[in-house]
RNA sequence: GUGCCGUUGGUCCAGUGGUAGGACAUUAGCUUCCCAAGCUAAUAGCCCGGGUUCAAUUCCCGGACGGCACACCA
């Protein structure tokens, strides 16, 4: 299957293949079902965790970065700060006659000068919909005097008993980072650059949910804030210069162009990617996803039109796989500047900044004013400290105003003549160890359930085993929900007795083992396929015959190819393990003690 | 959210105004003994609520859920 030859039928495939084995399936069926949401059925469960451990393992324990875990549920300020509180808001409007709804600060948008409708309110957006003489795109109806109704794509709910405060489920968990920046900047010891990583479920409340695990209104993300200095921290580009990204740039989709392939290197060369740090980590995830099974040949990496780009990002690539004949974004690859951590400073007490100190401290004479209030007070009344203040401000903007007897400074609207001896004006030589530094941040935010629901897509594989047709997954084996399935060739007792006894030798030395007797082998073996499990491990008559017990032979048979090959009982963990790390089937027969069945 | 179509064992489907049938799957037994074989048997279903009717899985209305199109996707 290539991106030439999409498969209409894929997620109805998937779909059904997911209910019928225990990947996923909707949530409370029994009550009739809920739309948008999917529980994980045990394989599934199993398959996610294995996805997220190799996100993990690639993207905080081998990158030296840290995790932490917020909760789901934050306090309304943390949205206020983040601006999902107004931005997460859309305004709807419904027509009256075709009962089409549309966004109202859009159409206001489109037909006005306004560019950000929405930051006008509800009321003035109703009101501009009769102005402007606003007729529904579908039907032409006037909109005129029609309602405009919020919805806000976050779940609201009570924290505490009666309404005392508000929160929200997270509708991304980045939140979840930034708003812990002070305390986290202060385990990193203020040093950037550093990385803070998050795996956990958010929420939003899609209008319309759809096409499976594609569009849900629970999921799971996995997301990096690396936080790095502006100026400073250039990525290791070296480790990740030839790696080959297929780019689909937002000049190629706005004119006539396609996906160009070009190292990470000339990407950056020729001014592709923008942010070094975007193409360091578009190369990272590149060599990722191929590990855990994504077909190359149906991703791509596009690049957000300037339209759709926040406009905090200076740069942001999507990586998107195609499934079903569409293409899904699977990772938001975004330069945040200082925009979340800005924020946030602002909207809070706290500070969220690194102090960077200089290599020798500085010396700069500085202007400052230390009034006497004593004399301000009784004189000026309450305006007196608004007019200490704007001495301060005048003594760094203009320090050779208080070489007079009397200063005039400007406060609450009035001029007021100042005696230049209350205002204690000095010049210092002030020492200045380092300053204050609001890093910015580079964000790949993966989406868990979609790379689930492509991984399972592309593993998919149909072939004819001795005129029979079977299906199988072609699962990496490091994210094979079940690693091996233990049986006895059948239900003979010695057989029976062997089979049980390896089961628990593999489950001891940490193998997820499934076993299974029932039926012919055949079937179990098909069974195995359906739900990828790289390999079988057999016992048969020959395996209790066998006088030297301990050198008793079982047969190992391969998920992909069904080859089998013969290996001792007590070399199984060993070659099981090199399997698990990504060994072939086929490098197994050049070991010691194995021969091809 | 709008429009169209749909919802029948675990899965995929057929069918009917008098409560249903197949295929596959599952379980048990016989058989076979390294790739979904065969035979026998068993388990198991009409999305929910209301209406029309002597009688509704079937017809009508509403809801939930799903697919497609449009809208939406910070």
């Amino acid at each position: 299957m290539s991106r030439d030859d999409p498969d209409p039928t894929e997620l109805a495939t998937v779909t059904e293949l997911a209910k019928r084995r225990g990947f996923y399936f909707q949530t409370a069926e029994a009550y009739g079902g809920v739309g948008g949401f999917f529980t994980y059925g045990p394989q599934g469960a199993a398959l996610k965790r294995n996805v997220e451990d190799a996100w993990r393992d690639r993207f905080v324990t081998r990158a030296g970065h840290m995790e932490v875990s917020a909760p789901d549920v934050m306090p309304e300020p943390v949205f206020e700060a983040s601006g999902h509180l107004d931005g997460f808001d859309d305004m709807i409007v419904e027509c009256p006659d075709c009962d089409a709804s549309h966004r109202a600060d859009h159409l206001v948008e489109d037909d006005s000068e306004y560019e950000d409708a929405e930051a006008l309110g509800l009321d003035r957006v109703a009101d501009l919909l009769g102005d402007l003489d606003l007729t529904c795109p579908e039907c032409g109806a006037s909109l005129a005097d029609e309602p405009v109704e919020e919805f806000n794509l976050m779940f609201e709910t009570d924290i505490g008993p009666g309404s005392a405060q508000s929160g929200y489920l997270r509708p991304e968990t980045a939140q979840g980072i930034f708003a812990e920046f002070p305390r986290l900047k202060q385990y990193a010891r203020e040093q950037l650059p550093f990385g803070v990583a998050q795996i956990g479920a958010a929420y939003r409340n899609e209008i319309a949910p759809r096409r499976g695990l594609v569009r849900v209104r629970a999921f799971t993300q996995a997301e990096l804030e690396h936080f790095v200095h502006p100026e400073k921290d250039d990525p290791p580009l070296d480790a990740v210069a030839d790696v080959e990204l297929p780019l689909y740039s937002a000049t190629a989709q706005e004119g006539d162009g396609s996906v160009e392939t070009k190292t990470v290197r000339e990407a950056v060369d020729d001014g592709t990617i923008e942010s070094p740090w975007i193409a360091y980590y578009l190369g990272v995830a590149r060599d990722w996803y191929a590990a855990i099974g994504v077909d190359m040949d149906r991703f791509r990496y596009r690049q957000h039109l300037s339209g759709e780009r926040a406009h905090y990002a200076a740069d942001c690539w999507d990586a998107e796989t195609e499934v079903d004949g569409d293409w899904i974004e699977v990772t938001g690859f975004a330069y945040r500047s200082d925009y979340d951590l800005a924020n946030h400073a602002a909207h809070s007490e706290e500070s969220f900044t690194v102090f960077e100190q200089y290599d020798e401290p500085k010396t700069v004479e500085r202007a400052s004013v230390d009034p006497d209030m004593a004399t301000l007070g009784p004189e000026y009344g309450g305006a007196a400290g608004d007019i200490a203040d704007a001495l301060e401000r005048l003594a760094e903007r203009d320090p050779d105003a208080f070489d007079a007897e009397t200063v005039a400074v400007d406060a609450d609207g009035e001029t007021y003549a100042v005696d230049a001896e209350v205002a204690n004006f000095s010049v210092e030589a002030v020492t200045k160890a380092g300053e204050h530094v609001t890093p910015h941040v580079v964000e790949p935010s993966f989406g868990i359930g979609r790379l689930f629901y492509t991984v399972l897509a592309h593993s998919h594989r149909e072939d004819e085993v001795d005129g029979e047709a079977r299906t199988y997954l072609e699962l990496p084996a490091e994210l094979a929900p079940t690693f091996a399935c233990v049986a006895p060739l059948v239900t003979d007792a010695p057989l029976v007795e062997r089979a049980e006894a390896v089961r628990e030798e593999l489950r001891a030395a940490g193998f997820a083992v499934d076993y299974d007797d029932s039926g012919s082998i055949g079937r179990r073996y098909r069974r195995q396929d359906e739900v990828g499990t790289p390999v079988c491990v057999t016992i048969d008559h020959e395996t209790v015959e066998q006088s030297d017990h301990d050198a008793a032979t079982v047969t190992l048979r391969d998920r992909d190819t069904t080859a089998q090959a013969r290996v001792p009982v007590p070399d199984l963990v060993e070659h099981l393990t090199a399997l698990r790390a990504g060994t072939d089937f086929a490098d197994l027969l050049d070991r010691e003690g194995v021969h091809e069945v």
